[in-house]
DNA sequence: GTACGTGCAAAATGTTTGCATCATT
DNA sequence: AATGATGCAAACATTTTGCACGTAC
């Protein structure tokens, strides 16, 4: 469920990121988070382990692991707070109207960023002038089911 | 540059939007823009027309026309204020990572679109048990630079 | 006339920052 | 010891809301 620890500081240590006690607890919290939680979540969720632990410090280690590459921010549908993943693998999110967002299955997802066609992204970043950094591919989903209510 | 306002008037009235002044003006605004504006680039623009315009009616024009989908909501790289495009068709965006959201050519857009096959996206659905209602496609990127070598 | 839209200000929400203190190097 | 992180509160940025008034139907 849990990272080890000795895994977290490793990955710290490759990073240049100091290995605070707050800073491992967040990391390990958003890590084995199967959604992908907001700050504010993530300091719910930290908390269990560390009652201290302050809002703000989640902002700034949140920061700190999106600039060292351990985590990503994703933008979900443009409405509510921001979002955050430490599965930083090239993969697809599906996301609600109501701003949540799951992971697609790992294949499904590998399958549709490799049908892109290498040679028009290259022809986009020629184009625009620009490198492309990765490809970002999100489904607006609704659920199916109904919610037995009229 | 600005779409004809019986053209607008048609759009709103096909949607059940009440064509008042204020939403006309917000409407032509957004649809002109080149860039995908937020609610507050949108006001200063809505404003070289109507001087008394509020950032409230802005916002709740914006959220009356994606409601109506005339509009849509863009979610820039997670950082900053909100985008919208009056451009609802399909088509691909470039962000960078100050936020910035340009349109790709069409053309690729379009391409790159239709790369991705159909089932598995019906896999996906089928899998997550939700509805795909549309693809949201974008390419995190940053301004090139001169090529390094090897 | 009724229902809905507007504008203002205030509130709510989400994020960043200044600063004294504390921990890691 | 020096540098950088934490926690708190306050500031800041973004979006929503309550309400009196105005406009489209």
């Amino acid at each position: 469920m849990f990272l080890p620890i000795t895994t977290i500081r490793e990955r710290f240590q490759a990073c240049g990121l100091r290995p605070t006690r707050q800073r491992e607890i967040i990391y390990a919290a958003l890590a084995s988070a199967k959604s992908h939680p907001s700050a504010d979540e993530l300091l719910d969720l930290a908390r269990h382990i560390d009652e201290e632990l302050s809002l703000a410090t989640v902002y700034n280690t949140l920061e700190a692991l999106c600039d060292a590459g351990l985590a990503r921010r994703l933008s979900a549908a443009g409405v509510g707070p921001c979002r955050f993943d430490a599965d930083v693998s090239d993969h697809a999110h599906a996301v609600t109207p109501s701003g949540e967002v799951r992971d697609l299955p790992h294949d499904l997802s590998r399958q549709l960023l490799d049908a892109l066609p290498q040679e028009k992204l290259d022809e986009v970043a020629r184009r625009l002038g620009v490198a492309i950094e990765r490809v970002n591919l999100q489904l607006v989903v609704r659920p199916d089911q109904p919610p037995a209510q009229s």
